[in-house]
DNA sequence: TATTGTTATACTCTATAACTATA
DNA sequence: TATAGTTATAGAGTATAACAATA
């Protein structure tokens, strides 16, 4: 059996940063075959959830907060759109910008995301009473807080493994033509 | 700000899932800035832990171990043995087969990666006290030993962005002629 | 001229599947 | 015929950089 050489601290199962990303590698695994039945990825449920909490965000600025080149945000998000889960609403003042909503369609399956995220928090936390989960959310909490991370973003989704069932996108259509709208700048 | 819409739990940091889920890529991502700086991957330092653990090793078991295709572990061996970190041996027995050793240069980095580790646990709990600590150790490697997590193996070594500045190899030289060895099956 | 969104291209990484040597 | 190791190849996914529309 492996003795772990070099997990680094003491205990047989290595120190807690080798247990954190073990685990962390493990959880964020349950968690897309989880939602893999809900027809979503880890960084879909993320995007979903990012535009459910700051509607009307351009594409740029999404691009940004998840850490992904905008060449790459769009095929993303066409995907959703797509599936009629979000919409691009143009902004009349500036027609460069698309505010990014979701669907009702998308606040359902959001619902689900909540279900199912809640189902993964019981199957991953099973060996922990009620207490020792609160004890464990405070700890993680603190490290979490003190390492700088943000709140609810997985700093992932630049490396998670992306969907794999893309097909190209049928060009869109010509926009409405430009309603004149008489105030000009941003 | 993001106020987690999904994260799976109670509190507003998310619960203990999204955390893991979240802290884990982050260490990860930190121990692989820091051992950038002995010229590894965490999959390399993976190998270089495993080899040393239990030496002697053939090809295949590792890639097994690994969870990796031997197509492509023998190209990540072959960094490894490059750099003088590892060596294959025939076996005699049965000439198919590779046993892979640590050389010494392997067994020195091997030490650098161990105070690399310590080093690298430190800043990531530095937000608790050594009670603390110990704390989430018993009750990370609780829910890891439930959730059936095999003590140093890290199950990510399939996702892991490998390492991107790898050369074609020179084609091995032919091996010494046959020793023969008179008894012969495996 | 700068910026948003988009598309094209070149590059990297990967697995599948042949292939060689040995059993 | 089966297996360890290796190599070739074809496919997927990515970022860089050009591009169009708007400001």
């Amino acid at each position: 059996m492996s003795t772990n050489a070099v997990g680094g601290g003491p205990g047989p199962q290595g120190g807690a940063a080798f247990l954190l990303a073990q685990l962390g590698a493990h959880a964020a695994g349950r968690f897309a075959e989880r939602i893999d039945g809900l027809d979503l990825t880890p960084a879909q449920a993320g995007l979903l959830r990012l535009v459910a909490d700051t509607p009307g965000r351009s594409q740029r600025e999404l691009a940004d907060a998840l850490g992904m080149p905008p060449s790459r945000f769009v095929p993303f998000a066409d995907e959703l759109e797509e599936r009629g889960l979000i919409e691009r609403r143009r902004n009349p003042r500036d027609r460069r910008l698309y505010a990014l909503h979701l669907t009702d369609s998308g606040v359902a399956l959001l619902a689900e995301l909540r279900e199912a995220a809640a189902a993964h928090e019981q199957q991953i936390c099973q060996a922990l009473s009620p207490d020792e989960r609160r004890q464990l959310r405070t700890l993680l909490g603190r490290v979490a807080e003190q390492q700088g991370l943000t709140p609810g973003i997985h700093p992932g989704y630049r490396w998670i493994r992306p969907d794999r069932t893309h097909r190209p996108r049928d060009p869109r259509p010509p926009e409405t033509p430009p309603t004149p709208d008489p105030n000009g700048s941003a």
